[in-house]
RNA sequence: GGGCGAUUAGCUCAGUUGGUUAGAGCGCUACGUUGACAUCGUAGAGGUCACUAGUUCAAGUCUAGUAUCGCCCACCA
């Protein structure tokens, strides 16, 4: 704990987060709240912290870990061992990105700097920030079991990524293999599919003749002499000229021309029957390649004729193979064109285009050119468009786990909430193709697989010896990050071994994390955890949505809306902006991030501050926490309490039974919000309010409401804790009388033997007892608060000034008793005047100079003297009778219908019959009032 | 081409298994330094719950369709 920090006596006036944040966190973190024991026979509740990128600071997505923080501290009140475990992802492209820039930044580059060099600076740049992040998620309030934190690169996690190699491997399913892949160009690495991105583009689609070859096919060329090469230039020999039948393609892509190895047709297409199994002559280098019967090929589309290309399409690629047609690769690493290009060797993908246009056009054999919308592949990283190409990879066939993983879902082991995605997950699964895990890059784990000079392959299991020999080298590549982070859940409690926590916290509780990661992240650790550990990782998956910004927009630098979380913590508190985040939205939803809100947020903590500051002030310095009280508060049923207390309390049994229901259910937005709706509208706003008067009674009087004060305001602290972390500790160490207490209660373990606990952190979380529930009460306060808003209202639509106690006359007929027992508070909430309050059963003569309202069968008359306009309250009452006489029509109309009454519940046909009598009541006197003033 | 989500007050969003007169925050109007809080209080204005047709005694809520916006998946050269 920070030695400058000394907490006032006495509260300050309003709460400032900035003052006790990093005190609390300290305390709470060195106190060992957080850490979990392994050894507790408390049944476990885990999760692992879906570990941000190391490449640099935390944005507004990472602050929607406060949902998992919601849960876990719930669960830590609950008295679970519950064990959240923090970490950091290697991030491979990602981060070696950054790390490139920097180097570029300082006029070097990896290739210059070298390997071994390149990683030093990269480990460096994770030293420097992933201190960062761990400093960010403390200044959220993360309840994050530090001691057990983790990092995709350590010993144990890298030993863990070569078990899981080697396993996969000798069952096959690792392979090596010369596939198509997705390429980056600038990254000059192999991407998996899910890297990769599409965008509809506007592009051109270019009708292209290709001349029929004249000379039988015996004669033709189908590769390329070194000779030929050269001389294949335009318009040189006679096939251009002497062509008599040509046949047009169709293609977006006229740059990869020089990779044709066929054209194909429909085998149905009567247009081109007759050129089936005839060849054509490649513009541009003059290859003769033949015409292919091909389904492919769609009649209805561009001109019928596909130019094939195997080495550059994924389609041509199956096409060549059912055709067994050769592959040319046309293109360098970096996506300039190779010598296999001829006259265009050396050119840029995109100059290529544009120079093979040219030249079909003045050879006259560019027919047309069409608008046309397509999909184009992105690279997730970097954004360029990615090239198929064909290269020598490691793969994953990924179809026996993902056969487990289906299952552990469509078995029900595993949950997915909101259960809509549990649709996505398994059509995904069902169609998942090879996921190649080899990338060219140089910051990750090194695929663990060593090549001899006689091309054998060596995968050594992670305990042996490296292999050593004449030419034995390890492949240089690394592995996808996706590899490594798909066995987070259980690499991180020390698998393959068999650990103490690995027994304990796996498998684990809950998956928390955004649904834009549910195909690289949640389906890759749902298999490797199947098919590695023999269980699903998770019980539950539960994907929250994506933060956007005020106006629905996806965050994103270019946009220039990032939110850095760590402004708003600065500007309005932590608690402020983790319940912003948790209330404004739905689960598995989008939310908009409107910073108005957690200014709002930030008021409500400040509003709960000052209720404790109230509350603490009337407790007085005899007050004594009674631990009966904070266990459960059935007790208070034995006292002689007031409506008021009783109403409140039973307002709190409600609040602890729905916040129970949808913390269950992870609706933890509206808990949130049902929490804060009580403590103001209902808590504050009301309870305080009679508080006042209560207080004022004689001294049991006065200790039963500080009892009730502190109940209700001593749990609903504890039920916010979860969300609100800092205030909720803050102001219940004043109001437990423990503010100026020593704070440093010693390990977790002497803590758990000392039956009163500092923090509010490990309270008990409040618990369900309907016994509490007061429904009688609950009503009588309704009509009073009734009685009093009503009251109001007419003083305001009179202009009365705010401090003046007014007379008043309640003809409160069957109410009088309980009107008469509510007296005080109705005088003092209304403001009228005690010794002008008069409360009758029934009043023969009722004043006509005098404002009236009605409820029911309750009158009030407001002698406003001198202010009463009599028209005016003659159209305000006529106001009134209209409203209530279309309700009384609208539940007659309902009663009247057989339907209803013989169909709905009795309850609510009881209650409408109850509502039609009272509307019914309520119009009889408005007609008598308005009668009496006309 | 499939699939999913959204559409509720001026704005941003809630609304548990269908059940009184649909709520909150912000904004707006009027008033207010009442002994916790002006980061506040009191009262108020403001909605054809996108549209259509069904189911039902009863629909913001269930069903089908339509429209608009957004997202995901998919090998249309």
């Amino acid at each position: 704990m920070p030695e400058q920090y000394q907490r006032p006596a006495e509260m300050a006036k309003a709460y400032e987060p900035q003052q006790v944040e990093p005190y609390l966190y300290a305390w709470w973190e060195q106190s060992g709240f957080f850490t979990a024991s392994n050894h507790s026979d408390a049944k476990p509740f885990t999760i692992s912290l879906p570990p941000p990128n190391v490449t640099g600071e935390l944005h507004n997505g990472h602050a929607m870990y406060v949902v998992e923080d919601v849960m876990v501290r719930w669960h830590r009140m609950l008295g679970d061992a519950t064990l959240w475990l923090p970490g950091i992802d290697h991030a491979g492209i990602a981060t070696q990105l950054q790390v490139e820039r920097l180097l570029i930044s300082e006029g070097t580059s990896r290739q210059a700097v070298g390997r071994e060099e390149f990683l030093r600076r990269t480990w460096e740049w994770k030293a420097k920030y992933g201190g960062e992040i761990q400093q960010q998620l403390r200044k959220l309030g993360f309840s994050l079991d530090w001691t057990r934190e983790r990092f995709t690169m350590d010993a144990g996690l890298s030993s863990a990524v070569r078990t899981a190699f080697k396993k996969l491997y000798d069952d096959g399913l690792i392979y090596r293999g010369l596939r198509l892949v997705n390429w980056s160009p600038s990254l000059q690495t192999a991407v998996s599919d899910v890297e990769v991105e599409h965008q509809d583009r506007d592009v051109s689609m270019y009708e292209v003749r290709y001349p029929v070859a004249i000379e039988e096919p015996s004669t033709v060329r189908l590769t390329l002499t070194a000779e030929a090469k050269n001389q294949a230039t335009w318009g040189s020999g006679s096939w251009a000229a002497d062509a008599t039948e040509f046949i047009t393609v169709a293609t977006t892509r006229p740059e990869t021309i020089m990779g044709d190895t066929a054209v194909a047709v429909n085998p149905e297409d009567p247009r081109y029957q007759h050129l089936i199994g005839k060849y054509v002559v490649l513009p541009a280098i003059g290859r003769h390649i033949p015409i292919v019967a091909d389904s492919y090929a769609d009649p209805t589309f561009g001109t019928g004729v596909v130019k094939i290309t195997p080495a550059h399409d994924p389609n041509d690629y199956q096409v060549a193979q059912r055709h067994n047609l050769p592959m040319i690769n046309i293109m360098n690493l970096d996506a300039t064109l190779n010598n296999e290009a001829g006259p265009y060797a050396g050119m840029e993908r995109f100059a290529a285009r544009a120079a093979v246009l040219a030249d079909l056009e003045k050879e006259g054999l560019l027919v047309a050119t069409r608008p046309h919308r397509m999909s184009v592949g992105i690279a997730q990283r970097g954004g360029e468009v990615i090239e198929p190409m064909l290269s020598e990879q490691w793969f994953v066939n990924v179809k026996p786990m993902a056969a487990m993983a289906l299952a552990a879902v469509t078995e029900g082991r595993t949950k997915i909430v909101p259960e809509r995605f549990e649709k996505v997950y398994t059509h995904w699964l069902e169609n998942i193709q090879d996921w190649c895990i080899s990338r060219q890059l140089w910051w990750g784990h090194r695929i663990p697989v060593w090549y001899t000079l006689d091309g054998k392959i060596i995968v050594p299991g992670p305990d042996d010896p490296e292999p050593q020999g004449e030419g034995i080298y390890q492949d240089p590549d690394v592995l996808d990050t996706w590899f490594s982070s798909g066995l987070w859940p259980f690499s991180t409690l020390g698998w393959p071994d068999d650990t103490a926590d690995m027994r304990k916290f796996y498998p684990t509780s809950v998956l928390e994390t955004g649904y834009d990661i549910l195909f690289f992240w949640v389906t890759r650790m749902m298999m490797m955890g199947c098919y590695l550990t023999g269980q699903a990782p998770f019980e539950t998956i539960y994907l929250h949505g994506l933060v956007r910004d005020k106006d629905g927009r996806k965050m994103s630098k270019t946009y220039g809306n990032v939110v850095n979380p760590l402004d708003y913590v600065r500007q309005y508190g932590a608690d402020a902006l983790r319940f912003t985040l948790i209330t404004s939205g739905t689960p598995g939803q989008d939310l908009n991030f409107n910073p108005e809100r957690t200014e709002s947020a930030r008021n409500f903590a400040n509003k709960l501050w000052n209720i404790t500051r109230f509350v603490l002030t009337k407790l007085g310095t005899d007050w004594k926490t009674d631990d009966s009280v904070i266990v459960g508060a059935s007790c208070l049923l034995n006292f002689p309490y007031t409506l008021a207390d009783r109403w409140i309390m039973s307002r709190y049994a409600w609040l602890v039974g729905d916040v129970d229901r949808l913390m269950k259910s992870y609706n933890f937005g509206e808990a949130g919000r049902q929490i804060q709706d009580f403590l103001w509208s209902e808590f504050a706003d009301w309870y305080v309010e009679i508080a006042k008067v209560q207080l004022d009674g004689d001294d049991a009087r006065k200790h039963l409401t500080r009892e009730v004060l502190y109940t209700v305001l001593e749990g609903s602290l504890r039920l916010l804790h979860p969300f609100m972390p800092f205030v909720t500790e803050e102001a219940w160490q004043y109001l437990t009388g423990r503010a100026a207490e020593p704070q440093n209660r010693g390990t977790p373990e002497q803590q758990s033997q000392t039956p009163q606990v500092a923090s509010i952190v490990l309270q008990p979380f409040p618990q369900p007892d309907s016994a509490i529930i007061d429904a009688q009460a609950e009503k009588d306060i309704e009509l009073v608060r009734g009685l009093i808003v009503g009251v109001r209202n007419i003083r305001n639509e009179y202009k009365v000034e705010p401090a003046r106690q007014v007379a008043a006359i309640l003809v409160a007929g069957e109410s009088t008793a309980l009107l008469q027992a509510q007296r005080a508070l109705i005088a003092r909430l209304a403001r009228i005047d005690d010794a002008q309050l008069q409360i009758v059963e029934s009043l023969a003569e009722k004043p006509t100079s005098a404002a009236a309202l009605v409820v029911g069968a309750i009158e009030v008359f407001l002698p406003l003297a001198g202010l009463i306009d009599l028209s005016a309250e003659q159209a305000r009452l006529a106001k009134e009778l209209e409203a209530a006489e279309a309700d009384a029509t609208r539940r007659e109309g309902r009663l009247a219908n057989g339907g209803f009454v013989d169909k709905a519940p009795a309850a609510v046909v009881q209650r409408e019959r109850e509502g039609l009598a009272a509307v019914h009541a309520t119009i009889i006197r408005l007609r008598e009032r308005i009668e009496d003033l006309g």
